[in-house]
DNA sequence: AAGTGGTCTAGACCACGTC
DNA sequence: ACGTGGTCTAGACCACTTC
């Protein structure tokens, strides 16, 4: 155990305990470097980590506070989806149901402006059988590859990935009714839950691609693990 | 700008340019330092960063990767559910269904093991509107004042995020069809969707409580977003 | 204006993992 | 074994923000 990793222990003891409560003002960087006998350098690590946990904020000259917590906070990954159904063991099946080259008006949300877009409809499959129903809509302006590329053989969520990066995603996670599209495709009955994972990239401001991702409510869930915090 | 944070931007580009593609191995801190003209730790902390954003991956003696990406990431946040509606501009309403304490056989998942449990049933509602019906089991033996506390004003949710420090939470997000409490109390019918948070925390790998969020699939969503990957 | 946290430096030494 | 990243120090100076 590394000296900071030590102080940032003590201090975590410290809050959980409430000897520091919600609201108590730390020492400053100077007299925890007396106290733990070490530089100031190390004091700053072992804060700046209780800052990125959400548990302390810092600010100059006010000094550093405990935080009253009032949600949790966890990682949610999301894998591509050909990688999540292979390391679990299975089989991965792709299934391209529809691609073609559209202009502004499928972009209900507004979200891309005045330009030309390309949709595309297609199926993951688990062991043979439907898993994800990808529905996407790619600028063409900001990604012009997408013009002509096919997607017979690369899902565009994979090819999107290694293609084009990006810098700010929005995502929303919701359960819905299925759709027309989803009843047909994912073989969900009317009414059956599905769950929808909407995804928006952009690259600098400027919107890249837009993704609806449906999912069986039987056959999926997300779970993220946050430890030691 | 801070040279650390040009340097950061720098790297990145290179990274998004392909100028180091996947599994590019970087040159090493003391010759980014001479490159960019500062100290070795001005460096580290901008590598540092790209790290925690999952870009590249460091090993001792093998150097630092461009990683091959796999996955997205974002950081999820569910705030304490009164919170999230009074910071939305609405009234929030909190009714206790049940509480009683159990012994061990209603742990269905075995979680807890062999200790008594207090079991809470209870709504959140959003402009008089059920919103969330919050179905929660607790340990006694971690957190002895669950036994005789009434949460008649106050919701397991808050109370617990008050009293009782956690290390480590298991959240899993999915979508199913109504159970009959969530029909009879969130006024769902039969078959509709509904969203579930199931969320497991502990500490110090003692498990604290075990808690089924559900909210009707119309009204409720999660939304994230991360910039300046 | 003054005090807090924030950034940077130059250097030493350590430890892990690959070669 | 040795080279890479990882930790720590001691000090200077900066910048935000509250007093």
């Amino acid at each position: 155990m590394h000296p900071y990793e030590t102080i940032r222990s003590e201090i975590l003891r410290r809050i959980n305990d409430q000897t520091w409560p919600a609201g108590y003002v730390l020492p400053q960087e100077e007299q925890l470097a007396v106290e733990f006998e070490v530089a100031r350098g190390t004091v700053r690590r072992a804060l700046s980590s209780l800052v990125d946990a959400g548990l302390i904020e810092r600010k100059r000259r006010a000094g550093t506070r405990v935080v009253d917590r009032k949600s949790h906070t966890s990682t949610l990954t999301i894998p591509i989806v050909r990688h999540e159904i292979e390391n679990a063991g299975h089989h991965y099946g792709y299934k391209l149901l529809s691609a073609r080259i559209c202009g502004p008006e499928i972009d209900e949300k507004g979200i891309f402006g005045d330009v030309m877009l390309r949709h595309i409809l297609c199926l993951h499959l688990n062991d043979g059988r439907p898993y994800q129903l990808e529905d996407r809509i790619i600028s063409i302006d900001a990604i012009p590859e997408a013009e002509t590329f096919d997607f017979k053989s690369i899902s565009p969520n994979e090819w999107l990935i290694a293609k084009a990066p990006y810098s700010s995603v929005r995502t929303i996670l919701r359960a819905d009714c299925a759709s027309g599209n989803d009843m047909k495709h994912l073989r969900v009955k009317a009414h059956d839950p599905v769950f929808i994972i909407d995804r928006q990239t952009s690259f600098n401001k400027v919107p890249l691609t837009y993704a609806r991702l449906s999912h069986s409510g039987d056959r999926y869930q997300i779970v993220t693990e946050t430890d030691e915090i």
